[in-house]
DNA sequence: TGAAAGCGGGG
DNA sequence: GTGTACGCTTTCA
């Protein structure tokens, strides 16, 4: 590895500052735009379109028109360069005026040379390429936001409100927009004819803002799509875009899955000049590592972060219409809350992405919703081989020879019942540390880009976490080292992944990945054992950390202690934490249980646990009956059950608390084909209320009454719009039918639900998720519905029944001592 | 028992 | 078409 450009396998070499925006076509054209305070500068490029390839038999039908490439040689229509490398590598970088022009002229060589017509690259593994941004990065060594700090980046937050949430059967009435530069305000469509105005307003304020990135929670899940949708049937073009790009309107595109009708429709967008920041991916990544986040809904998530406002303004989501009905300003107060909700996930989730953005060749907006692996990782490794001059290697058919497959770290259940005095320790970025410490790289990596990487980027994080403690709290300086931290830290965590990627990744190495798996079991039993020696009670261990019992009167320092001195017999480089401690914890099966921490709160892990259908009344009394289980307040588990099955037999409850929600995947002439033989609740519910027209995709919220299933449309009055346009596009007939239109107020509130049915389902399905916490008899007399306290003389009385209790073993023996 | 489909989140 | 989200679950054959 040589000395002078070691950083530049990390940030790239082109110190091009203020880049905020990249867009560049397959022909070569290219389009930047710069930030330089407050100006943008936009600058048109050009670049050479390239892909890789391990042969140049499939170019040799070009004859002369194939040359190596030379700064002169015009006349040629396909050049390449050889890169250093094994015979068997991607040794050779052909490049051409036009991607388009190149893909062409390999597949038709690929074709002549096989035999068989080949129309995609993708069907060919001797090539690899890239995008048109990447190649573009990749070649000139440029990134994104050099020089920049976050708060430099102009950000605009829009959040629409609408009177329904599938575009079919609703529109948008509000539009609240905001950006970082003081900008706070919304657009308005009180009647369905102002919706068109509205959208255009909507165009108008981002061109005349002109931010960097566009911003919301789940944009590219609702508003995006919901905004295509009413734009198209309003009849708006929507040119968004920034000035200097070719293409000004947003582009959209489906991804297409070929299974399912419109059902699973996944799309992606796009826009020239601005990147595209969905703040729900954002979330997501951030629960990856941390693993403790209940809900991913923008107001549970910003209470989360502390950052929602005690003054917000809430709203239920189906009363959001009704209420700017009755009291718009509360829906402007609501929805600007949203926003600025919103802008203050993107400061505390998004500096990760912002700096990552600054090492690796991709789009900012790629990055923030990449995968870390093949999506950052790969790209930095791409360009460091390339920029050295060096072959990628080629090993995909050795890959499936030798099955990348090789066992995953140690899951074990120890125990399960209920623990009181609760610590979780963990080794420290177990797998980065094994690769580190034993030096285990992908063996195709041959210059040690990996390795070196890996620890180029652990001893950077410590100097940016040290800066970051060292800055000034809230500081533009403290928070750039923290989001570079964190950026290095993502990248650290996926080098383990990477290199056990099956056989898409370049540099997967399944061996190597073994072999990390294996010395983590190892050291993970060492600490076990250790553990165990010292009469801790096992609890639960997963990969790279163990949840155990300590001796009732512990204090967290002696705890502390414990895990220091286990800690220190661990090999150098491997670092044993204290994770936290707990008041109890109910284990249920591995990567399932739930915790009681000392401050009160409930955390519950896995979903056997929760509950997909989640009827309300259920969740709240499973909720109610962890905690007290793990408090060993058995007499108050059975008056909860009991107060619950009362409340369903007097009907105390209404019908909203007790329904569930599905998606529909069947068009009305499909269910209805199937219907005969096979009925289901959701659309029952439908036709019951009438409704003869919906669409895939659409959220169906119902209760089981004893007459049948009923809806509870989560709509208000003014839903269905009309959607004609887009049978007519079709070529199909507009719906005849008038659809029904039923208040979700009117039948939320009704009590003529099936008894029995949801006494049943609270045991079976509710109460079922304590088993594990008691022994079987106790369970079954705890959660008998009759109120009669003891059919059976064999019946333990409520009171003397306990959990099956998870204890600190010496501290067991020396109590039998002492007795 | 294994593969395929569903789900989150949004008004 | 400006690259394969994601990591679980439930359901179905």
């Amino acid at each position: 590895m040589r000395e002078h450009n070691e950083d530049e396998y990390l940030f790239g070499w082109n110190p091009t500052p203020g880049i905020v925006s990249v867009w560049a076509q397959r022909d070569g054209r290219a389009v930047i735009w710069r930030r330089d305070g407050e100006r943008i500068l936009c600058t048109r490029d050009s670049y050479r379109p390239w892909m890789l390839a391990t042969t140049l038999d499939d170019l040799k039908h070009l004859g002369s028109m194939l040359q190596p490439f030379a700064p002169d040689t015009m006349h040629a229509s396909v050049t390449y360069k050889e890169l250093d490398g094994p015979g068997r590598s991607y040794r050779y970088v052909l490049f051409s005026r036009n991607m388009r022009v190149l893909e062409s002229t390999v597949l038709t060589g690929a074709s002549r040379r096989l035999g068989q017509r080949i129309t995609a690259m993708n069907d060919l593994d001797t090539y690899y390429s890239v995008g048109p941004v990447e190649q573009y990065l990749m070649q000139t060594g440029q990134v994104y936001f050099r020089d920049m700090s976050y708060e430099n980046l102009h950000r605009m937050q829009f959040d629409l409100e609408t009177t329904a949430l599938d575009p079919h059967r609703g529109r948008i009435f509000l539009i609240a927009v905001r950006d970082n530069r003081g900008l706070a305000t919304t657009l308005e469509a009180p009647g369905p004819e102002d919706e068109k105005r509205m959208i255009q307003e909507l165009c108008a304020l981002i061109l005349k803002h002109d931010p960097d990135v566009i911003e919301n929670h789940n944009l590219f899940g609702f508003d995006l799509p919901f905004l295509e949708h009413r734009a198209l049937a309003a009849g708006v073009t929507l040119e968004i875009g920034r000035a200097g790009s070719p293409r000004r309107t947003l582009d959209s595109y489906q991804e297409t899955l070929a299974i399912g009708p419109e059902a699973r429709k996944r799309t992606r967008y796009s826009l020239a000049g601005r990147e595209l920041i969905d703040t729900l991916d954002a979330v997501r990544r951030h629960d990856f590592v941390v693993r403790d986040i209940p809900s991913y809904g923008l107001k549970d998530v910003a209470r989360y972060f502390g950052i929602a406002s005690s003054h917000r303004t809430y709203i239920e989501g189906s009363d959001i219409f009704e209420t700017y009905r009755r009291d718009p300003a509360r829906v402007r107060r609501y929805a600007l809350d949203d926003v600025t909700e919103v802008d203050g996930l993107s400061r505390r989730l998004l500096g990760a992405p912002f700096a990552l953005a600054s090492m690796a060749p991709r789009r900012y907006e790629r990055l923030a919703s990449a995968g870390p692996a093949m999506g950052i990782l790969e790209p930095i490794l791409v360009r460091s081989y390339l920029h050295a001059g060096a072959a990628l290697p080629y090993q995909a058919a050795q890959q499936s020879a030798e099955g990348g497959l090789h066992e995953g770290g140690m899951v074990q259940l120890l125990a399960s019942g209920v623990a009181e005095h609760v610590a979780k320790a963990d080794v420290a970025s177990l797998y980065p540390s094994l690769m580190r410490t034993f030096q285990i790289g992908p063996s195709c990596d041959r210059l040690g880009v990996l390795l070196y990487i890996l620890g180029r980027l652990t001893d950077l994080r410590l100097q940016h976490k040290e800066a970051a403690r060292a800055a000034q709290p809230g500081s533009i300086e403290a928070n750039h080292h923290a989001a570079t931290q964190a950026a290095m830290k993502i990248l650290i965590n996926a080098a383990y992944g990477y290199m056990g990627a099956g056989s898409m990744a370049l540099f997967a190495d399944g061996r190597a990945a073994g072999e990390v798996t294996r010395r983590g079991r190892a050291i993970l039993q060492q600490v076990l054992d250790a553990l165990q020696q010292r009469g801790m009670a096992l609890i639960e261990a997963d990969t790279d950390g163990v949840y155990f019992a300590v001796p009732p009167d512990w204090t967290e320092q002696q705890e502390r202690m414990l895990i220091a001195e286990i800690g220190a017999e661990l090999p150098a480089g491997i670092r044993l934490e204290y994770e936290g401690r707990y008041r109890a914890m109910l284990s249920h099966e591995v990567k399932n249980y739930a915790l009681l921490s000392y401050d009160g709160r409930l955390i519950v892990h896995g979903v056997a646990l929760r509950s997909s259908r989640s009827e309300p009344f259920g969740e709240r009394f499973l909720r109610k009956a962890l905690r007290n289980t793990m408090l060993g307040n058995i007499v108050d588990v059975r008056a909860g059950y009991l107060d619950t099955v009362e409340a369903l037999r007097k009907r105390k409850l209404p019908a909203s608390d007790l329904a569930t929600q599905v998606r529909l995947t069947k068009k009305p002439e499909t269910y209805h084909a199937a219907r005969q033989t096979h009925q289901e609740p959701a659309y029952e519910a439908l036709i019951k209320a009438g409704r003869t027209h919906w669409h895939p995709g659409e959220r169906v919220r119902f209760y089981r009454s004893t007459k049948g299933y009923v809806w509870l449309p989560d709509e208000t009055e003014e839903a269905p719009v009309s959607d004609d346009w887009r049978a007519r596009a079709n070529g199909e007939r507009p719906a005849t039918t008038p659809d029904v239109s039923i208040r979700y107020a009117d039948v939320a509130n009704r009590r003529d639900y099936d008894v029995e049915y949801y006494v049943r389902l609270l045991t079976t399905s509710y109460a079922a998720r304590l088993r594990k916490a008691f022994a079987p008899a106790d369970f079954e007399q705890l959660f008998r519905p009759d109120t009669q306290l003891s059919l059976f003389d064999l019946d333990t009385p409520i009171e003397h029944i306990q959990p099956r209790w998870i204890r600190y073993q010496q501290a067991l023996e020396a109590a039998r001592e002492d007795s």
